[in-house]
DNA sequence: CGCCGACTTGATTAAATTCAATGTCGGTGG
DNA sequence: CCACCGACATTGAATTTAATCAAGTCGGCG
């Protein structure tokens, strides 16, 4: 929860050139000014659905996820974030409130850019503003597979889905195996929109048909063709 | 089918104006150059799912459905469109092949921007990105609403919600009751993620409830308020 | 040591899909 | 004009899937 100046914090600055491709030294040095950086243990809040956005934020370091609770107290996963994203854009440019809550998975560190230097610089800056529209296109897209995926797969595939997207993001340990994220059965249903029981059920068949091994919260990916083909993606 | 040119064709013009707001007189003239108008009849595709984006599109009159079609054959609708909208960015942004499908659901007359254009556009002129920016923002919103439904209401609920969304989206016939759009029930069966079957079946409880009433396709909405309260959404 | 949170497993239940059959409407061609 | 066709709508019954409910287990921690 620590505070640090805009000037110690070296690793924003090259965050802010990889997301936005092509900026210019000075610009970044002008991003860095108001910013602040913050440490977030692990299961702390880093924007709560239904408050106001105030800016957005760029993970240096961590993990986090990005999910919505149901009035009926059901959780389910929009998005997994790995360091090196942006966050919060949506509710910024939509103008409204939070539609789901960020929650750090592990300890992470984060920059926090408030919205008058965000809006400023896309104002200004097209290559900005298109390089933030790629990233949201590419948010589309995701989104827009999983609805698809969510109404025409079974538990099985769509927990296998789950388990190739957190490959996706978060790669595998050293071992080029064991997916790089610890997270809680209940966590993995929430991303595959199904219940914690359902999501034990599938992994301990997966478990069994050797696709996956594990024991405790560690998945090692053994057989990753076949975890694809049950996947069965299409595009 | 035919192809206007673009000197005759002014609706096109107000539409970028609208759609692209504080666009100035000449940039409108500039982007009138090089597009094209096609008229579509019922039924027609507009861009197909598997093929390469060559421009955005923009709806001048008529409605539209965007679908994606599972190796399974089953179709799930993405996004409902009406007169006045884009079409098609997302794919050109993320530089892949269309993930989706779009048809038109009755004569729909539609412009058609190039590429080239498109992308010249966007990188010279901030406000236009920061316009798409926005669109892709509320874009990105509704589809995550829909996905998190999809995950967590009963089938009832979501074709409550179907029904409130083709309102929203084409609003009330003359009799201020009607739901200004003819589809058949398989659909709103895809819209709300469920089948032809169920679709009809619940359709029939909401009728017998005094919700909705219909003969045919046409579809009256008798009881907004329990149509909402149904519904059950959140935000 | 005992407790808490997460995990696991089995049994039951509910919801919705699937399968099968029939009905209806609009258009088309003889 | 009418018979027929095809597309869509409807209804009932069987089946499947996954949610829910209910116990019991495991592992770490104060």
């Amino acid at each position: 929860m620590n505070t640090e100046s805009h000037i110690d914090c070296k690793q924003c600055k090259n965050r802010y050139k990889s997301i936005f491709c092509d900026l210019k030294e000075e610009e970044v040095d002008v991003l860095s000014l108001g910013k602040a950086c913050k440490t977030y243990k692990k299961g702390e809040e880093i924007f709560t659905q239904g408050t106001p956005p105030k800016g957005i934020f760029i993970i240096n370091a961590g993990k986090v996820k990005i999910s919505r609770l149901a009035d009926s107290g059901n959780e389910q996963i929009v998005k997994m974030v790995n360091s090196g994203e942006i966050l919060g854009y949506r509710a910024l440019l939509s103008n409204e409130m939070y539609s789901s809550s960020a929650v750090a998975l592990e300890v992470t560190s984060i920059c926090f850019l408030p919205r008058h230097l965000f809006f400023r610089f896309i104002e200004q800056n097209a290559t900005l503003a298109g390089a933030l529209l790629k990233i949201a296109a590419s948010d589309l897209k995701h989104t827009e597979r999983k609805l698809v995926d969510l109404s025409q797969k079974t538990a099985r595939e769509r927990i296998a889905e789950a388990l190739l997207y957190l490959k996706e993001i978060y790669g595998y340990e050293q071992d080029q195996t064991t997916i790089n994220v610890i997270l809680t059965r209940g966590d993995i249903a929430n991303i595959a929109g199904t219940t914690r029981e359902t999501s034990i059920r599938v992994l301990a068949g997966l478990k069994k048909d050797k696709i996956i091994d594990f024991s405790g919260k560690s998945i090692k990916v053994k057989d990753f063709p076949g975890l694809v083909s049950l996947a069965n993606i299409s595009d």
